[in-house]
DNA sequence: GATTTTTTTGGACGACCGGTATAATATAAA
DNA sequence: TTTATATTATACCGGTCGTCCAAAAAAATC
């Protein structure tokens, strides 16, 4: 990515944390960062689209961070396990994701609430999927609700501590909520005490189905927006591929051999590759 | 209150339930309620204010329902708390709080801000004075861990149903949530691991200190606003005042008589005795 | 019923916001 | 050197919240 970019992305990141996210105007980012409007808008299709930006550097880097603490060790490890979560929660501290998650919350950005929440969802899965790694697949029926308890128990303490300015050791947190686990485990397999299908969340939306959701909608949003200024021609053919694109099996020439046709396709193409690479 | 105030927050709050906080203009309002703007501001002092005020009526109306479920009953009941934990969450849910509160949080209004979070601590402590009750004084010196963590998982689990758009009931939901917390409780006394004092809330802050915060918090805003319209004379009586009130000792007397020689006091007056009745 | 006081009206206005458009300029590639 | 691309600065659009104010309506007082 250009340097002057990702320069960018590092001081709108600033503000962010710093101010929140609606407090923060693109003018300030323009100031902080030294470029103008327009170099903005050519980098970024909007203020949101930037924040999303933001956060999946973030999280490439959390679970990079993540991978690198279990290497080579055992997956069973609980010490292991404490520390990967350590690290997420620690980085949700120092971006300060908890109230920038809020702030994308009321932007009114359907875009920007769905990749929130399938993050949250994906949170979840992993924590699911540990959980049954280090108690054993007995739990296997009841991981799911483990996940969302043990989720649970470590957030709500995390934001009762930030909420009254007490600094207690993240460590400790998750150490207390894993032994408090370790109690509900042994109960909740002895009663088999079920609340929530462990398939669930699989059922719900497999990953590579969030992800191709997220490529058609983007895919649709450069459509529409090309609409906006486009002529007689280039609207009927964008009129077209949006209705393809939403087919059960959109054809991938087709699309991409009406797109460049298209005046000022750059981006569409683009987008089209990336969203058929899946 | 004024009949044509309160429907003005019926109004709102209909439809901030509809569309949420920031997405609901005050236009919005003033047509659906049929007000003018003037009208408006001269109810509220804002747009935050007037959420607030929603906020503080449906939480009376939540307590008193709460209130009215245990009459007459064992505070040890465990139906009892249950139904009552039941009542505030389908109160969030009917209201939409969940979605609210983020509004509110990036307002960057940091008087909003303080009102939610102090909302957040006062119920944990109701939840950790219940468990007490509910489990024994057994209990007591982890109180304040088992209400966090009770509040987390039953937060975290109706957080998720509502983002894979699943519904559950809400009662076994809590109820599940209970059932750990039996475990979770035995193994707790046994084994005495304690995270938070349980005195953490109490001494944090006493809740009569908050609501005296809040009602200066009031008045001096109301001072603040009357000095932008105040005479040179005016202005300096309200300087005054507003030294007066920070004082850690404010005399009623001296700062009521003041009050009165000041043009357009009718609801300095008001905030002035609201100040010192607590 | 007449007069005074209070409330309400409705719109102009200011200062912002995110985002678009564009013509002039600077930089890089040919 | 010419051509193509990237950047700049700014005006502009429609929207936000909140202020202000003269005029009208309603309520309270005489």
């Amino acid at each position: 990515m250009n340097e002057r970019k990702k320069n960018v992305m590092k001081a709108a990141h600033a503000l962010f944390v710093e101010k929140g996210y609606t407090a923060t105007s693109v003018q300030d980012i323009l100031e902080k960062s030294g470029i103008s409007k327009g170099t903005f808008y050519n980098y970024f299709p909007s203020k949101s689209e930037l924040l999303i930006s933001i956060f999946e550097k973030i999280n490439l880097e959390a679970d990079e961070r993540r991978t690198e603490v279990i290497a080579g060790r055992p997956v069973h490890d609980k010490e292991v396990f404490i520390r990967q979560v350590k690290v997420k929660m620690e980085v949700n501290k120092e971006n300060n994701l908890f109230a920038l998650f809020q702030g994308v919350f009321i932007s009114e950005d359907e875009e920007l609430k769905k990749f929130v929440k399938r993050h949250h969802l994906k949170e979840l899965r992993w924590m699911q999927r540990r959980l049954v790694e280090v108690y054993g697949s007995r739990v296997r029926p009841y991981s799911l609700d483990t996940a969302i308890s043990m989720f649970g128990i470590i957030q709500n303490t995390l934001h009762f501590l930030a909420a009254i300015e007490e600094d207690v050791e993240v460590d400790s947190v998750i150490a207390y909520a894993m032994r408090r686990m370790d109690a509900v485990v042994e109960d909740i397999v002895k009663t088999k005490d079920v609340l929530l299908d462990s398939r669930l969340l699989e059922r719900w939306q497999p990953e590579e189905l969030l992800i191709k959701e997220r490529k058609k909608s983007r895919l649709l949003q450069k459509i529409g927006a090309m609409q906006q200024s486009a002529d007689e021609q280039a609207d009927e053919l964008l009129r077209f591929l949006q209705d393809e694109a939403r087919e059960e099996t959109p054809r991938r020439l087709v699309i991409e051999t009406v797109a460049k046709c298209i005046p000022g396709n750059e981006d569409l193409l683009t987008l089209i590759d990336d969203f058929f690479k899946g």
